[in-house]
DNA sequence: ATTCTGAGCCAC
DNA sequence: AAACGTGGCTCAGAAT
């Protein structure tokens, strides 16, 4: 009761109640500080509500106290003993383990680990590397932009001598042998195609000798996009469970068994390598080539044990490797000009619908703050006001569009929501990214990117350089930034309607057979079938447009690509859940072989927990298709009918990639043949983009043509491409239209 | 001051 | 028995 009327008084507010407050509180202090045993504050301090790191880190603490590690600082030693204090010993207690575990890491550096920095010693390494038919490989650097940083030191492992070197070139302090000299003698060796190399993040060091002259071949494996193939849910995101990730450090514990600090964890956060003593760097970096040559050797004979698997990765996705380094390296160049126009014209949009709709919305807004239009917190409210009517979110597809003609401020809200997103996140950001080493823009394509095979494509992981950004979402707009180099042209050329082609494959419907037999378009087929309505009359309108026909059967061809549900199918065909259900019944009931195939590749995700891309080249692991769903349990329920739709996705996404990357390795090679600045430009999942000289020729067309369609087949399903020419991304003209107009310059 | 998360939206 | 698969980026706001 005390207690009680004691808070009640600290809570008052007026001045005298603050001053008596203030006095309770130091004379509560001072007593507890006199009574209080260091025992008793650190059964207060852990009953408080602490973070679970920090929980754990003041258990660390407590622990060290009480084996004498670390002691109070003398002069806190008065005060009463503080979270504070313990977090501030926490600091101490790392930084002194640090120093510990690095003392200790070069005690026990292993004999076969050996520093190369003398002429003899780099002599005898170099003698040794002639007699060797693989190797491991890997850089130290200044930091991770492959277009700026430089390698410091590099690492091998000799897997036949038996013993891990580093060799540092740049350190700021020790004996070192010249970086020119050094790069020089290995060169031929790095270069070498016959002698084999196992990288962790191949690209990364490609890159990194590259930008130091030195070419790369003979490369035979990466542990790290190995391991995305043996087990593409690595990282995956689970309640409850830290994800995992594909860095060395992390994968050597888990599958070698071998304790592996991470670079932070050593040295913090921001230290270069080059600051690094010798005798740790030692320790450190050759661990890295032998942990990473361990690693191979434990993915190989897995994989091994999975034939179709073993030859795609060997065969498609490691020399795919170098096909994307060129294709980072190259790089692309953006029209300022173009650029500074155009974001100031959707910049003076945006200032007069900003002014309007804040004008209009502010007085539906309380708040101490001006309202903030990019705030769905605060725009939500006030918009629902505003047009009274409660809005659930701000989705501009689902939510605002279907108010749009009643509501103008909805109109211009649109509007303005879709001018902010163009120019904040491409028109003027873009133009930041310039590398300041190239003067091009680089982003990256990570061939493992994503868990079905796709590329993903954005910055490096651990960039800070903030000059990454993603090729694969430009919208249309943002495209015309990106131009083709002086004298050259950008060529595109899609696969056409790859992953139905896919379906016709995999599940040899013959309605889909037919229709590529036929050279018909697949939507007008299948609506030919469903309605009994001749092909003309259902594939276009008189004017060019498509049918309503065409257009269900498009909504419903997703829909069972996807998984859609009735509920979602009903809004796309702009009818009930029960009409979309039937009518997805009949589609289905007309497409019976479709059908038995979706219900095959979900019943054999259920039996064994994963599916096969195309000729079993690549899994899909999903392991709640095992699930049993029952009643009333709504997270397995949900978890297992995603796993569901996942299977058919991902067989048919999954074997698409395999052939989007195939036909990369054979265009490679085709630019590599043509020469005269002919190389790949991108590649945006269902399209190879090219640059090439503006003088090509149609036979060079003939050629992109062929390694189209060609490089990999679908069975018996012939692929389709559609090739356009462009100056500008975007402003593409078909083949016959670009030598028309040639041809009318020449005149 | 830095890092994380969710909403929202771009691509195929 | 409600929400379409694969990604990445920006911004706001919260957590640390």
């Amino acid at each position: 009761m005390q207690q009680l009327n004691l808070r009640l008084k600290l809570n008052g507010d007026s001045s005298e109640d603050q001053s008596a407050k203030q006095r309770v509180k130091q004379a509560s202090e001072r007593r507890v500080a006199a009574v209080e045993t260091v025992e008793e504050a650190w059964q207060r301090i852990l009953s408080m509500k602490n973070s679970d790191a920090d929980q754990a880190k003041l258990l660390e603490v407590k622990q060290a106290m009480a084996s004498g590690k670390v002691g109070r600082n003398p002069a806190d030693v008065k005060k009463r003993f503080s979270k504070a204090e313990a977090l501030r010993l926490y600091k101490d207690l790392a930084e002194s383990q640090r120093e510990e575990k690095l003392a200790e890491l070069v005690q026990k550096t292993p004999s076969n680990y050996r520093l190369i920095n003398t002429e003899d010693s780099f002599a005898e390494l170099l003698a040794d590397l002639a007699n060797e038919e693989i190797i491991a490989v890997d850089t130290e650097t200044t930091g991770l932009d492959v277009y700026v940083d430089v390698i410091v030191g590099i690492s091998l492992t000799l897997p036949k001598a038996d013993y891990h070197v580093y060799i540092p070139i740049r350190h700021k302090e020790g004996e070192q042998l010249n970086p020119d000299y050094v790069l020089a003698k290995l060169k031929p060796f790095m270069e070498d195609e016959g002698l084999g190399k196992v990288l962790h993040n191949a690209i990364f060091d490609i890159a990194m000798f590259r930008r130091h002259g030195v070419g790369f071949g003979g490369l035979a494996w990466d542990s790290q996009t190995a391991m995305h193939l043996l087990n593409e849910n690595e990282a995956e995101k689970v309640k409850g469970q830290t994800p995992g990730n594909y860095k060395l450090k992390y994968l050597a514990p888990k599958y070698l068994g071998v304790e592996s600090d991470t670079f932070d964890e050593l040295f913090g956060k921001n230290t270069r390598f080059d600051d690094v003593p010798l005798d740790i760097a030692l320790v450190y970096a050759a661990k890295d080539t032998d942990l990473t040559w361990h690693l191979y050797k434990f993915q190989e004979s897995h994989m091994r044990r999975m034939p179709e698997m073993f030859k795609y990765y060997t065969g498609v996705e490691v020399p795919l490797l170098y096909v994307i380094s060129d294709l980072e390296a190259n790089g692309y160049i953006l029209d300022l000009d173009f650029a500074k126009e155009y974001g100031e014209k959707l910049n003076r949009e945006a200032e007069e619908l900003h002014d309007y709709l804040l004008t209009e919305l502010s007085k539906y807004h309380d708040g101490d703050t001006p309202l903030n239009l990019n705030s769905p917190q605060q725009l939500k409210p006030a918009l629902s006001k505003a047009i009274g009517k409660q809005l659930p979110n701000l989705d501009a597809k689902r939510t605002l569009k279907p108010l749009k003609s009643e509501f103008e401020i909805v109109a211009k809200l649109l509007k303005y929501k879709g001018i902010t997103k163009l120019s904040g996140t491409y028109i003027d950001k873009l133009p930041t990214k310039q590398n300041s080493t190239t003067k091009r823009w680089h982003s990256r394509f990570n061939p493992m990117g994503t868990v079905t095979g796709r590329f993903s494509s954005g910055k490096d992981e651990a960039d800070t350089s903030n000059q990454g950004f993603n090729v694969q979402n430009q919208p249309e707009d943002a495209r015309k930034m990106f131009v083709a180099p002086p004298g050259k042209v950008i060529i595109g050329a899609d696969f056409k309607a790859q992953e139905i082609r896919c379906v016709a494959h995999l599940s040899e419907e013959p309605a889909l057979i037919e229709a590529f037999e036929q050279q018909r378009d697949p939507y007008a087929t299948l609506a030919v079938k469903f309605t009994g309505k001749p092909y003309e009359e259902v594939n276009k309108n008189p004017d060019g447009s498509d049918t309503k026909e065409r257009k269900m059967m498009k909504v419903a061809w997703l829909a069972a690509l996807y998984g859609t549900s009735k509920y979602t199918m009903a809004e796309q065909l702009n009818t009930t859940p029960d009409e979309a259900e039937a009518f997805m019944k009949d589609l289905f009931d007309s497409l019976p072989v479709l059908r038995d195939w979706i219900k095959g590749n979900e019943e054999f995700a259920s039996k064994y927990g994963f599916v096969w891309m195309d000729k079993n080249q690549r899994k899909r692991r999903l392991p709640n298709a095992t699930l049993k769903a029952k009643w009333g349990d709504r997270d397995t329920w949900r978890e297992k009918n995603r796993a569901m739709r996942q299977a058919t996705n991902a067989r048919v996404q999954g074997s698409s990639s395999i052939q989007t990357k195939v036909t990369m390795i054979e265009a490679a090679k085709m630019c590599a043949e043509k020469g005269n600045g002919w190389c790949l430009w991108g590649s945006v999942h269902d399209e190879l983009l090219f640059e090439a000289p503006e003088d090509f020729t149609r036979e060079d067309i003939e050629d992109v043509k062929r390694v189209m369609t060609e490089s990999y087949k679908f069975g018996k399903v012939a692929n389709g491409t559609d090739i356009e020419v462009m100056k500008r991304w975007g402003e593409g003209v078909t083949v016959d239209a670009w030598f028309e107009n040639k041809k009318g310059e020449t005149k």
